[in-house]
DNA sequence: TGCTTCACG
DNA sequence: ACGTACGTGAAGCAA
């Protein structure tokens, strides 16, 4: 991996860490306001809805059952029922019943929509909606607690984990809204766009992908354009989305199996495209080749900072184990630079905020970081200003081959400060 | 306590 | 014949 062309801050990973701790503190006292009366209400509303399902389940089953388990899932599907198995995954325990496996047997009976219908929003009921307005202090705010230890230098945030709460599905935006800004405050959300994409383009020198991103082209339309042998302004919307799968299992190591999986195809046309793929980006294919060789000759692979990911098993004998040690050493630097590159935006913009609050009655401050993602929180007058800050932060911090961009918004809530 | 499932990036 | 896309944390069940 030569990175001489990405110009980066003098400093190691280890000193990143110790830098951005004390901000984690500052961030974890400073909390964000949860509206409890909207949770509660949206908690009554899904609670009619999953009732309502219940019944349903029942009389299709025949008989009542727990439904959260899924051992007596299994049972009445699979061997009351009779419902098809041989396209379904098995656990160590019996046949899977996760979303994902009965999503390929949805047709073969009604009950199944209703099972995905009540795990969707049971989930959203006993992970979110019920105990989160249990823990709010007493000016209604939710205070997370930030981690470093984890394989590729992402922060992990528990107790309540703030860094998956629910955006997709016909219900989560609802959840974002009740994330708010406090008394004539506003919330920042900014994101960077594609960041690990950039980052794989800039380490592996891919110059089909650094064209895309200097040009500004939309990368998975791009990627379509390659693969399907077409023009940007021709590819289609099934065209972008396998693309975009593509994109996303380049950095995980996908293989066409995978692949296949994913998007419910063939593994003839799963190998067919990865193929194509590499025809065209062979700085990718280059890349992934250098991290592999890297981590069986030096048992570990590393960030453009520094951090290592330590390999021990990927020499193994048994194959499953060595080749999962494999894609970990394709991901780990990209998703552990990425993750450095936000550490660094925080530091940054911390060190502005503090002297921009010394003129301002009222500060502006940084409340989440969800991988790719700052959440900050300003007066309302100071909104705009303060917007700019970060972007410039989270833009400037370092310079690859690739232009990095931080997308943002403002919005009285979480949800609004996403569009 | 381990497994399964599922929320996020 | 094996397994098959990375990284997390939390809830509920089963033992």
């Amino acid at each position: 991996m030569n990175i001489e062309n990405i110009k980066k801050p003098n400093i190691t990973s280890e000193r990143i860490n110790q830098k951005v701790m004390p901000i984690l503190r500052k961030m974890e006292k400073s909390g964000i306001k949860l509206d409890c009366d909207a949770v509660r209400k949206l908690d009554r509303k899904l609670s009619k809805r999953v009732s309502q399902i219940e019944e349903q389940i029942v009389k299709f089953s025949g008989h009542e059952f727990n439904i959260s388990s899924p051992t007596q899932m299994a049972e009445v599907l699979f061997v009351e029922m009779k419902l098809p198995t041989e396209d379904l995954k098995k656990t160590k325990t019996g046949i899977s019943t996760a979303a994902n496996e009965l999503n390929k047997i949805k047709d073969k009976h009604p009950i199944i929509v209703l099972i995905l219908e009540n795990r969707e929003l049971s989930k959203l009921i006993s992970t979110y909606l019920r105990p989160l307005p249990m823990i709010v202090d007493k000016s209604s705010r939710l205070h997370t607690t930030y981690g470093m230890e984890t394989a590729t230098g992402r922060l992990t945030s528990s107790e309540p984990n703030l860094q998956n709460i629910p955006i997709k599905g016909k219900f989560g935006g609802e959840i974002r809204k009740a994330f708010i800004a406090s008394e004539g405050m506003k919330l920042i959300a900014a994101d960077y766009s594609q960041i690990e994409l950039r980052i794989i383009a800039s380490i592996s020198h891919d110059t089909a992908m650094i064209d895309a991103f200097k040009r500004g082209d939309d990368i998975h339309s791009k990627t379509a354009a390659e693969i399907f042998n077409t023009t940007l302004k021709k590819v289609t919307r099934d065209q972008r989305r396998i693309a975009k799968a593509v994109n996303f299992g380049i950095v995980y190591g996908q293989t066409p199996y995978g692949l296949s999986q994913a998007l419910n195809i063939g593994i003839d046309k799963a190998a067919e495209y990865i193929l194509h793929y590499f025809e065209i980006h062979q700085g990718i294919r280059r890349y992934i080749n250098e991290m592999v060789e890297k981590a069986h000759k030096d048992g570990y692979v590393e960030t453009i900072f520094g951090a290592k990911r330590f390999l021990p098993n990927i020499d193994s004998r048994i194959r499953y184990i060595a080749e999962s040690e494999e894609r970990m050493a394709i991901n780990m630097p990209v998703q552990g630079t990425a993750a450095e590159i936000l550490k660094l935006a925080m530091i940054a913009l911390d060190k502005r905020l503090v002297s921009y609050n010394k003129k301002k009655p009222v500060p502006s401050k940084m409340l989440l970081t969800v991988h790719d993602e700052l959440v900050v929180e300003a007066p309302s007058e100071d909104a705009q200003e303060v917007a700019k800050i970060v972007k410039e932060s989270m833009e400037e911090v370092v310079t690859l081959e690739v232009p990095i961009i931080a997308e943002l918004g403002v919005g009285d809530n979480w949800q609004e400060a996403k569009s």
